[in-house]
DNA sequence: CCCAAAATAGGACACCCGTCCTATTCCGTC
DNA sequence: GACGGAATAGGACGGGTGTCCTATTTTGGG
């Protein structure tokens, strides 16, 4: 029965946290969204940071089903770095409204000097390493990283604008174009590849 | 004597909403700050709301201010965008430590449901209304105002995962790619104008 | 020099917050 | 069916908040 409750609790805190933010996120808010007493609540946590590690942590064993799940059935990584663009649209009802989760947690952080932000930062990196990894498995080798952040960087700018002007068709314009830098990239290092592997046949 | 110090708490509150944020900034930290007691402060302000209002209000301004200081002189429009893609290394250190101060502020208001909100996104537009005036000057018609969102969100992306990740060499990476899509944009549409004229010509 | 208005100081007020404590209820085990 | 620990409820506490009020000081024009 505990976890019932402590699972709930992370969940509706999880989801406060991403819809009003952390500090205007209230032991209360949290408490009549679960449906228990601010007493029971500090039974499960004593700490309003203690509740964040935990939405965290939740966060990233969430995130780390959905990458290993989108990797799975031997799926091409182009079509795994599609899946993470199509982030996007699949969310983008909350994303228009609360803009994403990783990036604006992140920052408010940052900004109430909170040391969590370490943690919170786990989120953006499993997703830097993960499509690291995709860009690797199609040859850009040392660029993968910049690759990387790079696309990150393009999600996180169009969740953020998104948000502010509320702007659905925003999100389908600007998916296409990271869709076909991606088929771009794609093709060019598959390209150089071919060329490297002939170049090492008549070596 | 009332608009010197009416001007210092709006920029002490400026700065410091931009630094810990709106709702975490109390008016115990403003008043410090400008060291007057918080009864004083009353006199200026009676709300919490309209020291932001205010506040949204100077930043507007000043960003009138610079955008036409850009513009004049007769610049460029390549190299008026050029400016703005050049901001993200001109605020270098304040970026890395707190983010855009117009995307960061955005995103809490729109957690918040804070009314300001709309006029926080004045800030967006006027960026947005000015860089698409660049595009159409340069000849892109129609697709300015995507060109000019596309910047922003660029710009917008970059400011939030430099400041996750304090990652200082990210932001001349990134400014250098927006700078060649920049050249290549601008490349671009001198051809296609030209043709257009061409065609004219004939007619 | 004086006096009204502008500006400042300091604190009262009611409220909400995170934290903490204690009493009570629930429930599985012997 | 009694017992002990897990789970829950409700409220006390000290502190900080935005707001507001009232005295006091400063200042500039007649």
């Amino acid at each position: 029965m505990l976890r019932a409750t402590r699972e709930q609790i992370v969940e509706a805190a999880d989801q406060l946290f991403y819809q009003q933010g952390y500090e205007h996120t209230s032991f209360k808010h949290i408490a009549d969204a679960v449906q228990i007493s601010r007493g029971n609540f500090y039974y499960h946590f004593k700490t309003k940071d203690e509740i964040l590690a935990a939405v965290i942590e939740h966060r990233l064993e969430k995130t780390r089903k959905m990458l290993a799940q989108w990797q799975a059935q031997g799926r091409d990584p182009v079509e795994c770095i599609r899946c993470f663009i199509r982030i996007l649209i699949m969310n983008q009802s909350k994303i228009l409204q609360h803009g994403c989760p990783v990036g604006t947690l992140t920052s408010e952080l940052a900004k109430l000097g909170h040391a969590a932000q370490r943690d919170a930062n786990g989120l953006f990196t499993l997703f830097r390493e993960w499509l690291a990894g995709q860009f690797r498995r199609l040859g850009a080798g040392a660029a993968a990283d910049e690759l990387a952040m790079h696309l990150l960087a393009r999600s996180q700018g169009v969740a953020t604008l998104a948000n502010a002007f509320n702007d659905k068709g925003f999100i389908e314009q600007e998916v296409k174009q990271m869709e076909g830098w991606l088929d771009s990239n794609a093709k060019r290092l598959a390209e150089q590849n071919n060329k490297q592997q002939e170049g090492r046949k008549y070596e």
